[in-house]
RNA sequence: GGCGCUGUGGCCGAGUGGCUAGGCAGAGGUCUGCAAAACCUUUUACAGCGGUUCGAAUCCGCUCAGCGCCUCCA
């Protein structure tokens, strides 16, 4: 039986409001889409947490033996600054104040992006297209819609008529909206004109004259709206059915509700199994958004720039962090948590470390031992598989990590378990912590002339221990303290750590 | 206004109709020349008010507080 087999995975849909068993649709391979970023500035650390979610997802699926596809975009064309068909292209935009062409900005920040993912462990993903990459296929899409009739031209844009299409279908089913009350609710803006309804979205805009970003199109000069890359791309590199679209709940509504409107109306066929939203990060209760002016950016975050942060943390330090809470649920972001999580992080690693180094030896087999392991390392595929509670996850780690202690102390002697078990144990322990929550040491010095340095001080610290001289030993391993190298003595001799 | 979510011990944060979440912090102990580390033990809890139930922090209702989406946002 294989761990996919033996361990299924219970996961939240959007789409149905619970927790399903997840059965792809194709045994053994598993699609997933991820709404990446906008390139237009800096991800800050609520972009990132979504990311680090669906890794951790992607990272657990790959676990268990699927083999993943996994397809995050970058938006690079057609994100609008305000209302969906008013504002000005961000990226646009921002070419224009840094007098840049757009595919520079585009660059510059693709470039951040992957620099930061990189730093945070987050996995890269199987295809990342763009938007501009696929204006053919968009331009495709737009035009089998108007030919289905569920889409319109005015003026040399082409919008979807979101109420025609929910005389069939049912446009709002994902979050939860009525057409009605949409069409009631909201801003009225004057120059909507174009539009039959106020809730019909941009498929293809016209470029103004000085528009930087356009192609040719069937009814003009042109760029594609947002909602229809992700359509299009999805699409073509995962089917016209997959079976896990992700993304940050804010793009419940409209974002993802048009993705179905699009793909619903252009192939008939529903296009996600499964839809997972991470929730938000927050700061002080509030949601982390560049336009609230509360996010942290991760070069902050990591130097303790931020007039919000006592000290710097490390990239895996905020990754432990996040792992400590549930996706679904909102994080809060301090610095007080970020303290304590900082903590449990170096405890879990030098548990991490010490399972490493554990010899079996072979004993009497303590049965109760025995079975509380094994229910141990169910828990832990147990959890993940529950939604992906990496929460729980972790506390189970954190047991695991009291065992390992325990080995090294002699507390409790390996060979209380079967060979089988310790093995087993050890191996899904630093699996847990590596492969799938992807945790990893921090770059420890892995200097040999610091290493023996440090060496040579432990050896004179012996001597003047051994020597009663108590006022030498103490400097020594005082100011090693103050450089950040923690001395840990214990029977079998010292041990040293680098903060 | 519409739709939805949250409220857990000093802090962060899981979870659930009856059985220890976990991390951090605090207390006591083992170890140590003294510490640190490690190990063991341990205190503090489910916003308020009603209801359902043998039993609710967990289900239902109301109240209060806060948040998200409905504009761009991961």
């Amino acid at each position: 039986m294989t761990l996919k087999e033996k361990y299924p995975i219970n996961l939240h849909n959007t789409l149905s409001g619970k927790k399903e068993q997840f059965e792809p649709i194709h045994e053994e391979y598993v699609g997933m889409y991820v709404c990446g970023p906008t390139v237009y500035s800096d991800v800050h650390l609520g972009n990132v947490r979504t990311f680090l979610n669906f890794d951790v997802i992607y990272r657990y699926l790959m676990y268990v033996g699927y083999k993943v596809r996994y397809v995050r975009n970058i938006t690079d064309v057609g994100h609008l600054e305000s209302d969906a068909d008013e504002g000005e292209d961000k990226i646009a935009k921002k070419a224009r104040l840094q007098q840049l062409e757009p595919m520079e900005i585009v660059q510059q920040y693709t470039n951040d992006f992957h620099d930061v993912l990189k730093q945070f462990n987050i996995l890269p993903v199987s295809i990342e297209p763009s938007a501009t990459g696929h204006i053919v296929e968009q331009i495709e899409m737009v035009q089998q819609l108007i030919d289905k009739g569920l889409a319109y031209e005015v003026n040399g844009s082409v919008y979807f008529d979101v109420s025609k299409y929910d005389k069939d279908h049912n446009y709002g089913k994902l979050s939860g909206r009525k057409i009605e009350e949409l069409m009631e609710s909201g801003r009225t803006l004057d120059s909507q004109d174009e539009k039959r309804n106020k809730i019909d979205f941009a498929l293809w805009k016209k470029a103004s004259p000085t528009h930087i970003m356009r192609w040719p199109s069937p009814w003009g000069e042109g760029f594609p709206g947002w909602h229809l890359e992700c359509t299009v791309m999805s699409t073509k590199y995962l089917g016209e059915s997959f079976d896990i679209h992700g993304g940050g709940m804010d793009l419940i509504f409209p974002h993802h509700e048009c993705e179905i409107a699009q793909s619903v109306g252009s192939t008939g066929k529903e296009p996600v199994k499964y839809w997972l939203h991470s929730n938000m990060l927050t700061v002080n209760g509030q949601k982390m958004s560049k336009s609230l002016g509360n996010s942290f950016l991760p070069r902050e975050l990591f130097a303790g720039t931020h007039q919000l942060l006592q000290k710097g943390f490390s990239p895996m330090v905020v990754r432990f962090f996040m792992l400590q809470s549930h996706y679904s649920s909102t994080l809060d972001f301090s610095n007080e948590a970020l303290i304590a999580a900082e903590k449990g992080y170096k405890r879990l690693m030098e548990g991490y470390k010490v399972s490493k180094n554990l010899p079996f030896e072979q004993n009497d087999v303590d049965g109760e031992l025995e079975t509380k392991t094994k229910e141990l390392i169910d828990g832990l595929f147990l959890n993940m598989g529950d939604d992906f509670n990496t929460a729980k996850t972790l506390a189970v780690l954190f047991e695991i990590t009291t065992m390992m202690n325990n080995f090294k102390t002699g507390n409790i002697k390996t060979g209380y378990l079967t060979q089988e078990t310790f093995a087993e144990l050890v191996s899904r322990y630093q699996g847990f912590i590596t492969e799938v929550l992807g945790l990893r040491e921090e770059a420890e010095t892995s200097n040999d002339l610091l290493n023996g340095v440090i060496e040579v001080l432990m050896k004179l610290r012996q001597d003047a221990k051994e020597a009663r001289d108590y006022q030498l030993s103490d400097k020594i391993r005082d100011d090693l303290k103050n450089l950040g190298i923690v001395l840990k003595d214990s029977k079998e001799g010292t041990e040293y750590s680098i903060a």
